[in-house]
DNA sequence: GTGCGTGCAAAGTCTTTGCAAACCG
DNA sequence: CGGTTTGCAAAGACTTTGCACGCAC
């Protein structure tokens, strides 16, 4: 995703600030994927320091919002945001902490599965379906 | 699960204490499933107004622990905690924030799935998994 | 120019911690 | 009786809010 995508989907709704690019660059450029709102705040205070918390804050309530962020609770207190390019899930290592993801090829299935379920179909309208596993990463797997 | 299998499962790591026991009531009585700090405290608190916030913290911690408790973290930055007896899901109501069970009938083939996929499993030991569905109940789409 | 967005600091919400007294085994 | 556990209040971690100023459109 680029900056001019960010702009187009942006505009409209809200104005297109500098610390918005800054925010989305920062989330953007790096391969590292998920981001606390400290780890944010580090990378971009390295070339623009006098952007504070509350702007990132903002800025990613409404990059939730509009549909390009996505904000993950995992078990901790902390909420973690990455940029939503394409569905995937998440493996949470229960030693570590260590958060990887795995591309989707499961939601279909589970949602299927849910769908043959038809009292809990007419109960519930599903539109999305968020996969946690829990284990051991590789290294954690080594130590012990 | 009664009172006399959580005395066996805690004994021997923890004391059996009152407050334990009534913690372990106000969540297993109700059929209100899913309680946030604030609910059990209510609960508590009609009978027991001297237990305190920290001892239903303390708590719930022993009794994940132990493995008698699940947490749960939503889109939401409080946590909800639940007694876990079997395995199951949940659907989150975007609009009203309702949480509805979904028992357990994907994560099987869900994992089955995921170990399919080799080069995941070579990295990572998967022991659990947990499903969100995310949408809108009966009461919220009547109201749209 | 107008109103949305920002930075700062203060306030808010949920959770954890320190400590003396109380309690379980 | 000795080490856990409790209740209280204070501290801590993360997030939100109020307000005056600044900037995008």
């Amino acid at each position: 995703m680029t900056v001019s995508d960010l702009k187009q989907i942006i505009n409209g709704k809200y104005k297109m600030t500098r610390q918005r690019e800054i925010v989305f660059n920062s989330m953007n450029n790096k391969p590292h994927l998920h981001f606390t709102v400290e780890d944010i705040l580090d990378i971009v205070h390295e070339a623009h320091p006098e952007i504070g918390v509350a702007t990132i804050y903002r800025t990613l309530q409404i990059f939730i919002q509009v549909g390009i962020v996505q904000r993950l609770d995992l078990l901790n207190r902390r909420a973690y945001y990455e940029i939503s390019e394409q569905k995937h899930h998440h493996m949470i290592c229960l030693s570590c902490g260590a958060i990887v993801e795995v591309t989707d090829e499961a939601t279909e299935e589970v949602l299927n599965m849910v769908k043959r379920k038809k009292q809990v179909l007419n109960d519930f309208r599903v539109v999305d379906c968020q996969i946690y596993f829990y284990g051991y990463c590789k290294n954690c797997q080594a130590i012990r």
